[in-house]
DNA sequence: TTGAAAGCGCTAACAC
DNA sequence: GTGTTAGCGCTTTCAA
């Protein structure tokens, strides 16, 4: 069977397609037990709006997209898994559509973000996994709905930034280590094309600065969020500077690599070498006797893009994401003594 | 500015929305000429067909959707997101509409799964995370779309199973565990709801009794894929009874929470206690030594779902998807003598 | 309380 | 090679 569409329904109830229309979408100059009988029917023949049809209509659902750059097939950290999950949740609460889109640097240059936005009839925008470069950033302005990034800045004043406070929070894990006695730090960070790799290694530095601590630059690495390239630049770190104690990894998948390389060289992780992660990723309690680690919390960060930009959406004006909240987590890869 | 509509552009080039039509759709009977003309003033006004004039004008897109099962806010183990990429990257690659769609138990019986299709206009259907109980695999009669599942059996000959053969995963897991002395091979099984779980079941069982060893019930536990229920679980048993000397764990998850139950028990992993998991998530290679674990490739099941759901759209009749690949990964959790 | 009619943006016969 | 026209399914005035 075809499907059903507004006039068979008008047809079988023996009304016109205008009553129907009134009754399905609870307009209330309708007889109500017209409108139980259309209803009725209307289910029976398992009538479904044709959206297009609707939209024709002039009644435009509203939309809000989420864009993911560069979507792989893993994502060991669960930070893009947890992010659409919790923008998901959010339009579900709000009762709003929710859609995921997907790009990359070459489909950025081929189609514009402007573009996007109309081929998918967007009334809102989230967008996670960009890097400093990426051309997107660049077209903002010409976008005129409501606009998230999640961890980068956009430097745009319209665009909200969901994000936490990377800078302070690498700053505290960094001093917790100098507090618990480690004096020679080296920084694991990831690429310089991301924002949060250059806020964390600020405050890397912030700390070792404080504490009257040299800041090196050869024992400031950078492995690009990449777990085996963690532990091959750790390993050639180990073996050239041996007065090295402490590492900050600005990821835990950095961190394990690089308590891989700790091992093999036959040192201990959290007694000779103490190690911090970035994330708290679920396993992270069962690694090298419990990973000490900034916890964050993705699925929070979706949810509030996803619930800011719904508010914006239906016209609140004085919409702002606070700093998403984190917590240092300290385990057995790096004790306190306080 | 309003959106610019196919009228605009076919009035700035001085000619109909017919031409504006077959110049921007390819059709060959345009003068080479106009439809350059065409299209650069269509670039220029940033011009975007409105979706839903085109389906309402006959040009409907084909729409593979994916629709998951109870999403949650975390997914340990990658494997939702592993299967969202792949499909996400089968329909890119082949150039097909992605849509992904999330439901639930209750949302199951609030909305039939034909209806569902309805609203969303699809072409094509891939299910992921459902559980032997749930309402929508009794309605897959209804709907007359290619539709496939991934991980459940669903006893419907049209619908494709997306899985691998998980039974004989198990089989060769705890077969592989004997062949190396253990005698006293205990089960961590997920729930009797998730189809998997009855399949690695009767693995365990059909390796057990093919070595003649005894199949014990109070040895197979359920843990609902969950990791603490694991650590508890396995805390009981190894302290009722002190042979045991294997774990067999229907996920890495669950291997985790019962190899920590096996070290504050003072024992270890590996040697006294060894341990083989199920997934291979990318941090099994540093937990515990390294987890013995099998290796299963989400990504390549969404990516496999997605490009047969896609040929059987375009008309293809003989589609089939194989039995996924899979690898028993030995490392330090339970190592092979042989 | 109901219905007739216009129109949303687009495609596709078909005529020119 | 180009334009005219009908119509897709729906909502929404506005008149009855």
């Amino acid at each position: 069977m075809e499907r059903a569409t507004i006039r068979d329904v008008a047809k079988k109830a023996g009304v016109s397609i205008t009553t129907v229309s009134k009754a399905l979408n609870d307009y209330p100059d309708v007889n109500p037990e017209t409108r139980s009988r259309i209803q009725e029917i209307a289910r029976q023949m398992n009538y479904v709006p044709n959206v297009a049809g609707r939209s024709m209509g002039g009644r435009v659902d509203k939309v809000i997209g989420l864009l993911i750059n560069d979507l792989r097939p893993i994502d060991p950290s669960g930070s893009v898994y947890g992010i659409l999950s919790g923008v998901c949740h959010a339009c579900q609460d709000n009762n709003i559509e929710f859609i995921l889109m997907t790009t990359d640097s070459r489909q950025q240059t081929q189609r514009t973000l402007k573009v996007l936005c109309l081929r998918k009839q967007l009334t809102g925008l989230i967008c996670a996994g960009f890097r400093l470069h990426d051309p997107y950033l660049q077209q903002l302005d010409e976008i005129d709905i409501p606009c998230a990034f999640i961890d980068i800045r956009t430097d745009n004043p319209d665009v909200l930034d969901v994000t936490m406070d990377n800078e302070r929070a690498a700053y505290e894990a960094v001093s917790f280590l100098i507090k618990n006695g480690r004096q020679n730090i080296a920084l694991v960070n990831g690429g310089p094309d991301a924002d949060v790799s250059i806020l964390r290694g600020s405050g890397y530095r912030w700390a070792l600065e404080e504490a009257h601590l040299p800041v090196r630059p050869d024992r400031m690495l950078s492995a690009n969020f990449d777990a085996s390239m963690a532990y091959q630049k750790t390993k050639e770190l180990l073996d050239r500077d041996p007065a090295v104690d402490a590492l900050f990894c600005a990821s835990d998948l950095m961190a394990l690599g690089a308590c891989r390389a700790i091992e093999e060289k036959g040192l201990t992780v959290g007694e000779q070498i103490a190690v911090v992660g970035f994330d708290d990723i679920p396993v992270a309690r069962y690694l090298y006797g419990g990973l000490t680690t900034i916890r964050q919390d993705f699925y929070l960060m979706g949810y509030m893009a996803g619930k800011a930009i719904y508010q914006k959406i239906e016209g609140q004006h004085d919409v702002h994401v606070d700093h998403m909240m984190y917590e240092l987590v300290v385990r057995g890869s790096a004790r306190g003594k306080l």
